[in-house]
RNA sequence: GGGCAAUUAGCUCAGUUGGUUCAGAGCACCUCGUUUACACCGAGGGGGUCGGGGGUUCGAAUCCCUCAUUGCCCACCA
């Protein structure tokens, strides 16, 4: 018999095996579909902690959902990330001495896919360590074929639908990438910064004006001074210019409202070219706009001297020329939220340019509304208020981006002018729009110029619960009708407008239903410090090096030990030693039945008839209570509910109530239901388990196939028996009771005790024989008594006595008895005080008066025996 | 600056509509134990005035007010 657990080679083989037999498949069949879509990751990823935690709970939902007998479908498949992958392309291409701007935009596509096929599908091999049962037929890349031309068929269309413009706005420009951000993409992080006190001439008079920025690089593009209207200070100024320094150039003094009083100076210099709010007065005032800078935040020629300079290197440096030129009058320390990049890290400029934008209000209606009304239900609700926010105020979504790597947006230019294009799926298509638009019927494919701008990754994953059954190209393909919508979607509250809010839009706009009924918003992983798990830290473990160490399993149940649903989750190491010390448990307690003989011959011992009762019964309402976890989204508490069934119940009472003497055989009847309680138990333990439950499984017997654990049944709820769980509760407390007293005086478990018992409680005697056995009694009698000379101790108002030769200190049991007298009575006091108020017992319900009249007359019972034992010992 | 949430045992968290089981769980800790599945174990045990203050109520961890601390989201103050 085979004694160590050996994780490694088990997970191996049944992961191996349900592959095999395709279990993990889905086919649209008769029976009701559970439908899980993976939050894609990158293309290019390795798994994280993350990961790890997200894949383990849905990896759970879906093996449930499978045995309870749903046709489990869990979609696969990851997503090609544009920023992030082309730079990780850029950088490799660099380090080979490539420089992306001397390739074609065909060469440098050929590149990304070469690095694609060769990182992309890592991070799934590594979900499959985990053990995660996804469809892998199934497997989806945002960038199929399928997958772009639903993208393209999506932007044409919303195209038409005039919910697609393009527009020369304002955007966030990631000088690093050299590309535009949506908002959603821009972290504002805090940073301690100076506010520079800018000196500005007059026009014609010696008089000076001083604003206060923190951004003096950028006086360059300054096209006026701003000042409030109403602030008296200024008022000799209004309709006067200003010279910018250095730049000697002549700008307006306007007046707008919006401008602070009370902040800086009172007056602001205005930059339309390189600040939103700067730009909406500009377009107010009709400003003239001046760029200053180069794609990578360099300044160009409008910089004069500091022409090829990066902004940051301009700022410290031009501070130094003002100082010098005496118009710096002053800095102050000043801190201001300054955007970055999320995905390079680099601080945003906002810069004009002509981009794409999808209009989102109208969009979001629905969306919004399927929340509010939980049609969608976010989980926990606390992110609704979020999403409500968020999806109220939602603005135009930048979906352009300068990237090569991603959908090319399907614009073709044909002319010059700004609205000289058409939007069409294909070339082909284009060209006779095109020919239409221009009314030119010579036009030729030549003449066509598509847009160089690549679509924003998001734009390709909001269709992803659609398009991964082809629900775009083919709206009434039999799988997306019979999968979509799915049912749960788990995934980090981080993403919940960047891809969730989208998803839901995208689904009311194409299939005019939502894509999922529930949102499971998962935490952050964190350490034990509460930092962030994350590379630049160190403080990641290595998510395989963990399953190596503690088994799949292991990891799994350490993962969810710990994971209310969106709240952080503070990984501890120990987490996952507890989880595989939780199957070694499992495991060591079919080693234990598996060692059991049987015989005929042997009749069932009553402790056992009333151990299997019980343990069915406490099964039972452990069942209710897991369901019950479940529905709620409660993964933890469902684990922990099945971790107390299974190591306490079952493996501490259970197993110990039927255990037969050592070397002696079983009763055939015991063991057949002890093999079937375990059975049951493999059940509930399989989707936080699913390795060593099915490793025990099949090692219970040969099984077919078709009979593996991964493709059983859920257990069907039975009829509560709750009076037997109440009788075994209190014979669990004698049980305790003697085991307290054996170890206070050292009588050794093995030595054989009497028990006389005092039944003051009417109980019953069903569990006589278990705690017989459990106890180590060589006799158990009632008696109408007291006994002397007895150890003894008290459940409840029956008292249980332990008649010892000379051991008994008779002062001890006075001490212990009169403690507990005391007890007892000022429990009893404040019982009466309760019931002697007229208000609680005229206000109170009749129900909680007759539950303190209960515990008043429970508290009198026993308080009467304490008495009589005192009296007996005196 | 606005909004939301949290604060319960050393740690991570439960605690549904105020009232048996309301002060709990797991881990950690302490004591004892090489009892024939498991020391990744067993048995037993200690530990919290439920963030502070005030209020409502016969009764508050639970409802209200206030303060404090922490976290998250949103926002164009140069």
């Amino acid at each position: 018999m085979t004694s160590k657990y050996n994780a490694q080679e088990v997970e191996n083989k049944w992961y191996s095996y349900w592959m095999e037999h395709d279990f993990f498949h889905s086919e649209v069949d008769e029976r009701e579909p559970y439908t899980i879509v993976i939050p894609p990751p990158n293309v290019t990823g390795v798994l994280h902690m993350g990961h790890m935690l997200n894949n383990t709970i849905q990896d759970v939902l879906i093996r449930r959902a499978r045995l309870r007998g749903y046709n489990a479908c869990w979609v696969p498949g990851t997503d090609h990330a544009s920023i992030a992958t082309e730079a990780k392309v850029v950088a490799k291409l660099k380090s080979e001495g490539i420089n992306k701007n001397e390739l074609s935009r065909e060469e440098f596509i050929t590149h990304a896919w070469d690095w694609t096929h060769k990182h992309g599908g890592i991070i799934l091999e590594q979900l499959k360590k985990l053990g995660a049962s996804c469809d892998w037929k199934r497997t989806k890349f945002t960038m199929d074929e399928n997958m772009s031309a639903s993208v393209i068929k999506v932007f044409v269309d919303l195209f038409e639908k005039g919910k697609i413009y393009r527009g020369y706005r304002m955007v966030n420009w990631d000088p690093e990438a050299k590309t535009t951000l949506s908002d959603e993409e821009v972290i504002y992080r805090e940073q301690q910064g100076s506010l520079y006190f800018l000196k500005y001439k007059i026009e014609g008079s010696d008089e000076e004006l001083t604003i206060a920025t923190t951004r003096p690089e950028t006086i360059f593009g300054d096209t006026a001074i701003c000042i409030n209207p109403n602030d008296e200070r200024f008022f000799h100024l209004k309709g006067k210019r200003a010279i910018v320094p250095i730049a000697n150039r002549s700008i307006p003094i306007i007046e707008d409202e919006y401008v602070d009083v009370e902040f800086g100076t009172g007056c602001l210099k205005v930059t339309p070219a390189h600040d939103e709010n700067d730009k909406n007065l500009g377009d107010k005032h009709n400003l003239e706009i001046i760029d200053i800078f180069n794609d990578n935040a360099s300044l160009n020629s409008y910089g004069l001297h500091y022409e090829g300079k990066d902004r940051f290197v301009v700022r410290t440096e031009i501070v130094k020329e003002l100082e010098s030129l005496k118009v710096l009058a002053k800095t102050e320390t000043h801190l201001n939220k300054v955007g970055t990049s999320e995905r390079t890290g680099a601080v945003i400029e906002p810069k004009l340019s002509d981009q794409w934008f999808l209009k989102m209000k109208d969009l979001a209606q629905p969306a919004l509304d399927a929340v509010l009304e939980k049609d969608v239900k976010l989980v926990p609700e606390k992110f609704l208020n979020t999403y409500r926010h968020w999806m109220e105020n939602v603005r135009d979504w930048n979906i352009s981006r300068q990237l090569w790597w991603g959908q090319q947006i399907p614009a073709y230019y044909v002319g010059k002018g700004k609205e000289d294009f058409v939007v069409a799926e294909s070339k082909e298509q284009a060209l006779e729009k095109a020919k239409e638009k221009t009314g030119n019927p010579n036009l030729s494919l030549s003449d066509l110029k598509q847009d160089e701008d690549a679509l924003d990754t998001w734009f390709s994953s909001w269709l992803w619960p659609i398009s991964v059954f082809n629900g775009i190209l083919e709206p009434d393909n039999k799988e997306i009708n019979y999968y979509y919508p799915t049912n749960d979607l788990v995934t980090a509250p981080e993403i919940l407008f960047f891809w969730v809010a989208r998803m839901i839009i995208a689904g009311y706009e194409y299939r005019d239903e939502k894509p999922f009924n529930n949102v499971y918003l998962t935490g952050i992983v964190r350490d034990k410090q509460r930092r962030k798990m994350s590379k630049s830290l160190g403080n990641s473990p290595d998510p395989l090096d963990l399953i190596s160490e503690y088994g799949a399993d292991g990891v799994r149940v350490g993962m969810l030990l710990s994971s209310p649903a969106g709240n952080d989750l503070m990984f501890d190491e120990d987490l996952c030693k507890q989880g595989s010390a939780f199957v070694n448990k499992i495991w060591n307690s079919f080693l234990l039945v598996k060692s059991w003989k049987t015989s005929d011959s042997i009749e069932q011992p009553g402790s056992s008839k009333i151990a299997i009762q019980w343990y069915k019964a406490k099964f039972n309402a452990t069942l209710a209570e897991i369901d019950h976890q479940y529905t709620k989204y409660r993964m933890s508490e469902a684990l922990m509910a099945t971790y107390k069934l299974v190591w306490d119940d079952f493996c501490s009472w259970f197993l110990e109530m039927i255990k037969p003497a050592f070397g002696e055989p079983m009763d055939e009847v015991t063991y057949s239901e002890a093999i079937s309680i375990l059975e049951s138990n493999l059940k509930l333990l399989h989707p936080f388990v699913p390795f060593v439950s099915e490793e025990i499984w099949q090692n219970i017997s040969e099984r077919e196939v078709k009979d593996a654990l991964i493709v059983s049944s859920w257990p069907e709820k039975q009829e509560d028996d709750l009076s037997v769980i109440q009788e075994f509760d209190l014979a669990s407390e004698v049980i305790s009771g003697i085991r307290t007293i054996r170890k206070q005086k050292n009588i050794s478990f093995k030595d054989k005790i009497k028990l006389f018992v005092l039944n003051n409680e009417q109980a019953s005697k069903t569990f006589d024989s278990v705690i017989i056995k459990m106890g180590n009694i060589s006799e158990l009698e009632y008696v109408s008594n007291q006994v002397s000379g007895a150890l003894s101790f008290r459940v409840k108002s029956n008292e249980y006595f332990i008649p010892i030769e000379g051991a008994v200190d008779i002062e001890a049991e006075k001490e212990k008895l009169q403690a507990e007298l005391e007890y007892i009575t000022g429990f009893l006091e404040s019982i009466n005080k309760k019931l002697s108020n007229e208000r609680f017992v005229n206000n109170a319900p009749e129900s909680v008066v007759d539950i303190e009249k209960k515990k008043r007359e429970d508290a009198l019972a026993k308080l009467e025996a304490v008495k009589a034992s005192l009296e007996n010992l005196a």
